[in-house]
DNA sequence: GCCAACGTTGGC
DNA sequence: GCCAACGTTGGC
């Protein structure tokens, strides 16, 4: 069974639209500059997980698509780093799957019984990579309007 | 190692 | 634009 987790992005620098039209529909998450994201992109997002891409800082956040993990941790070099240096960043590379053809509002979240614990919303919380249940994600892809099954095979 | 100052995130 | 809640930096 493929891990879960949430990528955050702001539509205005990345959209899940610009995801879809990227060629094979795949492009490397890079950017990140937080440890604590990086370590997950380091060392837990793998090939093979599912990824619930969300929109932030745009009304209303929500829950946009489902994208899938094409490549697992490698250093990003968006810093202007070389290979000679020891990596200091990572990315994994993401393929767009689907958009949720309802979005997911951070609100609509909020009054789910089932993602009481999601991660996201939790007072405070700012990181922009966060692992989801199981469950949690089938609650969210579901409220979207897709059966969740077909992403967790 | 402490902590004040500063920068960033992101909902509202 | 505001501001709470972080994370990072750097002087000491």
């Amino acid at each position: 069974m493929p891990r879960c987790w949430l990528f955050k992005s702001e539509p205005d620098a990345f959209s899940i639209d610009d995801l879809a039209a990227c060629p094979k529909k795949t492009s490397g998450w890079d950017g990140v500059r937080n440890y604590q994201a990086r370590n997950l992109l380091r060392d837990e997002v793998k090939k093979g997980d599912v990824v619930i891409f969300y929109h932030s800082s745009v009304r209303p956040p929500a829950a946009v698509g489902v994208a899938e993990v094409v490549k697992s941790g490698y250093p990003d070099r968006s810093d202007g780093s070389t290979e000679s240096d020891p990596p200091r960043w990572f990315q994994v590379d993401l393929r767009y799957r689907a958009h949720l053809p309802e979005p997911v509002t951070l609100e609509a979240m909020r009054s789910k019984k089932a993602l009481e614990n999601l991660l996201l919303l939790r007072k405070g919380n700012r990181l922009s990579i966060l692992p989801v249940e199981n469950k949690e994600f089938q609650a969210i892809i579901r409220a979207g309007g897709l059966d969740p099954a077909k992403f967790l095979s």
